[in-house]
DNA sequence: ATAGTAACTTTGTATTACAAAGTGCTTTAC
DNA sequence: GTAAAGCACTTTGTAATACAAAGTTACTAT
């Protein structure tokens, strides 16, 4: 019997739209706020709450400039957060490769 | 710039208990009630309530019988359960593929 | 009679997701 | 110069969730 090790998954990934940020800022150093609005089609409170989250868990950078006069606020993952997600993704893979 | 799609992620499979449940039934054709919460370290009352959900949704299939004069309640994936798991992994594992 | 197993249900708490509305600041349109 | 709109939130409120702990029903073993 497989044991699923459900454990080792980490809690801050187990929401859709952080997961989807973190998909998002393995595969792009950067992305600024209304990009990942788009690609993740969420509410700007939703997003900025998420963010604030995976920001508190040290998983996340949030760098804020003026382009212009216009404010910009771009995120991208730090190295604890490429790590965690690393990790996380591994237990996923194990637990999907057990499977097929 | 990738789009992580994550709305296409099934909500009954975000949990990690049921996620637990889920793969579990994916190797095994059923299990009891008591080999799952051993494996996936949960208590009862949660256990029972994640079942509960599960079945719900019409993934889960909950049988009760006696064996000798002992209750045995064993589960066992519904083939909606296994098809839906089965998407889910899929875009897991296409969010993880873009990644790696 | 007591304790134990099985599989819950109930109760209660704390956390979470999310939408919607409001905020402060700035730029652009008329 | 007032209005509208963009940016990136914060606040507010609601509903859903996770989970533990305790209670429950029905049996069995001693």
């Amino acid at each position: 019997m497989i044991n699923p090790n459900i454990h080792k998954l980490n809690k801050a990934f187990e929401s859709r739209v952080r997961l989807g940020i973190m998909s998002v800022l393995m595969v792009n150093d950067t992305v600024d706020f209304n990009t990942l609005k788009e690609l993740l089609q969420v509410t700007d409170g939703n997003l900025a709450s998420h963010n604030a989250a995976l920001e508190k868990d040290g998983y996340l950078h949030i760098k804020k400039e003026f382009v212009g006069k216009k404010t910009l606020t771009t995120y991208s993952a730090t190295k604890a957060g490429v790590k965690a997600f690393e990790e996380h993704l591994n237990v996923l893979e194990k637990l999907i490769k057990k499977i097929d």
